[in-house]
DNA sequence: ATCAATTTTTAGTCTAAACTAAATTTATTT
DNA sequence: AAATAAATTTAGTTTAGACTAAAAATTGAT
């Protein structure tokens, strides 16, 4: 088994990764960590030595497929307990977050299988994230960011890219949740904003908002 | 917050503490978390520092107030835990310690007041220990030892001592679990060994068996 | 009451995982 | 292409929490 920092690299890397799209630059996982760079120099070799992640000095690092599986079972663990959270004990969907990153790291594979029946196999966390199965294989939805669909297009709002508490609140205090339709009414090219149809109601939104929302069309 | 090592030691002293009616010797506390004397006073000296126990070199810990009540807000984590994996995910009672002794460092008190309200406000766990409140308080129910009752006394079980598997499936095998009426028919004092009623049935059980059931009278 | 056995503590070492400061490599500007 | 800036790595330190070996204190047996 791994220890808690050598999950929380994997874990740090494994996002990374989706955002930069290729080798991920020593400074990234250091800030996504808050750390320095030169403690993350060193944990890399030594995850390196291990076979979890790929490295070239100077050149950043990916996981290795075997890495790759480490880190998508603890994003399963951390998006069941979300699950759980939410549905079971009632917390908000942005309390989870820190509680999920603790849990995350409890080593039963019974357990999660458990836990998973106990949900009724979820595909996806309270922010509409899909969640890995247990091989680690993650179904990835074809949803597209809200500011990119034009006057007329909608669908429903699948997840969110932000999880701030304060963007989740924003969207619960406008009843907009996973699963809500969403219709683009019409578009400010000047500033990104967006004039949307949810239920009866208009809405004005900014880009920043738009940024943050994915549709499934 | 603490640190998990220093979870574990607290948590072990309260034990031992009750089993030793007195200060628990360096030499307990390292069988007990299976770790060597010399790091065992080290650590007692830092937590002894801190205000966690009363140590007065050579003669063993006492937990202080404040350590008391830190190791007994684990404890009630632990339990509502195995209650959570018993009730809710239909794990065995013998199976749920080791899963619960990594939940229990789980830290947030949201966490464990909605959990402790998701599995209905439990007095006991699994094994029949009681469920310490959220102050730390302990309601210790006046049980007795089953190879102290005489022959014609008898009562409800409510609680094990050993939690090894093999004892928990000796007890399963039979049917006999937390909540049976047991009554003594007779009592062999050359070996201690006893003749139960239970339900419709007859048992035969030894000294050992009888030495680690509570009974509520 | 003394001596041996046992228990406990002290002193010094090791490892994981962080850090700072300095050195090196890569990237960007001029 | 050289010079500067930025990113990364190396080298050496620190802390928590374990360890071993040796020293000291306590306990038990004669």
């Amino acid at each position: 088994m791994y220890t808690l920092a050598e999950e929380n690299y994997l874990k740090a890397i494994f996002h990374l990764e989706q955002e930069f799209n290729k080798a991920v630059p020593t400074n990234a996982i250091a800030e996504n960590l808050q750390m320095k760079a030169s403690s993350v120099t060193d944990m890399i070799q030594k995850l390196s030595d291990k076979g979890l992640v790929d490295y070239r000095k100077y050149k950043g690092a990916t996981l290795s497929k075997e890495g790759k599986k480490v880190a998508a079972i603890i994003i399963r663990k951390h998006r069941l307990w979300e699950v759980f959270l939410v549905e079971k004990l009632n917390f908000q969907w942005d309390e989870v977050h820190p509680i999920a990153e603790q849990l995350e790291h409890i080593q039963s594979d019974e357990l999660i299988n458990r836990l998973d029946a106990f949900l009724d196999h979820p595909d996806y966390d309270p922010h509409g994230d899909p969640i890995p199965d247990k091989n680690g294989v993650i179904k990835t939805a074809d949803k597209k960011i809200l500011s990119e669909l034009t006057k007329g297009q909608g669908g429903i709002l699948v997840g969110v890219r932000e999880t701030s508490s304060e963007f989740l609140h924003y969207l619960d205090k406008r009843d907009i949740s996973i699963g809500t339709r969403i219709k683009v009414l019409g578009r400010e090219f000047f500033d990104g904003s967006m004039v949307l149809q949810v239920r009866e109601e208009q809405f004005f939104i900014s880009k920043k908002i738009a940024e943050n929302l994915y549709i499934q069309i």
